[in-house]
DNA sequence: CAAGATTAAACTGTCGACAATCGACGATTA
DNA sequence: TAATCGTCGATTGTCGACAGTTTAATCTTG
């Protein structure tokens, strides 16, 4: 083994990945609103833009198809995938499965150091909460359950989070305003760490239930204000 | 509206995807172990073989990428994904969670047409019980739960479960021969099907939640009887 | 003879090119 | 006038090529 080019905080930079970078850039210019839901993703426009080559583009295309977030329409292209009512009630449907199940498994895997990093993330999100800056708010809370789910310990638990999420964040962005009172989403999140740190099943599964079930309704009140035309449209 | 042009049975035809054809030829490949957990998968060796170029191969080896059925080694290429026992172990607690949750949907959608087609499957897999063909078995098995899943009406939900299952068909199929008697399998079938037409979530829960975990235990004892050597390795 | 250095072959990552196809716009016709 | 048809530009799907890197095979050397 050799010693130089030391392995110790490496800032993972793997330059050459162009792939996961161009998806990265993608999922972010989704996520942010650069690029709005139905738009048309026009494989030259991006690859000309970034001074690449079409190859990467249509790879990392790929990537974000199988992710949800481009739906690719054989000969006509890829295109920002359009989130309906029903998509919505899908994936909060989903979330509350996987999270309640996330939870219980974290209680098991409970250490002081996790334990503490859960509580340290509960003080941020009641200091965010005085701030009135919704993006970061959405920000720390997605932070909370996406610890849970790492302490959860199952790689594809948290994958599938994070999946959940990307596609989540897609409507959140376009709502822009939080959807309920940042000192409650607190005060449910204390009531959620507090059930795993209990350890008891039955109790962690009803307050995330609950938790959840919460923002999703929020949600689903704000969505179904916003029109939606069928995916695969123009602009 | 105009009632010339009529679009009544047009069968659409979009078999332009060779993208799409050769993600299902490669899955194929390992499912059918003709792909070698561990085995490398060369772009110009496939592409010369289907008798295409590389840059169709590479985008569905994007595609099961993110499946999971490979994972992509930067400079070195695409390698069939590993199981290892922990692998094991995380798809089938998801897939206790996942399935738990679409036997309770799928009572709350249940038809009498779904229902008799529930039904149906059972007489199909207790038919194939009796004729020792461990491949039909599991096959017709996968059917019934897919079905569920179906029934359950969450497209997400339905691609997980693929997504799931394509893991485990590849570990199934190594394995080669059956993880339990198949009659004790057909008979927890029914069970899980009396519980969905009787609609009580907690029975449907603990029905499936067996079902499941006993195929677990079996399949992980099996698996762990198989040595296993890190992903990425040659060959 | 074994371990390291060197060279050759194979493979990946990326690119630019070209034909096929799609969508839009305007011409044509009843 | 309204619907259909044909044309044209824009975009996708696929290909072959080339540079840089990894892998293997061969050679060197103590």
């Amino acid at each position: 083994m050799r010693l130089l080019t030391p392995p110790v905080g490496l800032t993972a930079l793997a330059d050459t990945d162009l792939v996961g970078q161009v998806a990265r850039i993608l999922t972010q210019a989704i996520i942010q609103g650069q690029l709005l839901p139905g738009a048309k993703v026009v494989e030259a426009a991006i690859a000309r833009e970034l001074g690449i080559s079409r190859a990467p583009v249509r790879e990392a295309a790929r990537l974000l198809e199988q992710q949800g977030l481009l739906i690719a329409n054989p000969r006509r292209g890829f295109f920002v995938r359009k989130l309906e009512a029903i998509d919505i009630d899908e994936i909060y449907d989903l979330r509350i499965c996987v999270e309640c199940h996330a939870g219980v498994l974290a209680a098991q895997n409970l250490t002081p150091a996790t334990r503490d990093a859960l509580r340290r993330q509960i003080d941020v999100l009641n200091e965010t909460a005085d701030l009135d800056d919704p993006a970061r708010q959405v920000e720390e809370d997605y932070k909370f359950h996406r610890m849970i789910c790492e302490i959860a310990g199952s790689k594809r638990l948290l994958r599938l989070f994070d999946d959940l999420a990307s596609e989540l964040r897609m409507v959140i962005g376009l709502i822009g305003r939080l959807y309920d009172d940042p000192r409650r989403i607190a005060e449910t999140h204390q009531a959620v760490l507090d059930a795993i740190e209990q350890g008891h099943p039955d109790v962690i599964v009803a307050r995330i239930d609950y938790h959840i079930g919460a923002a999703w309704r929020e949600v689903a009140k704000l969505v179904r204000e916003i029109p939606s035309s069928p995916n695969g449209a123009n602009t």
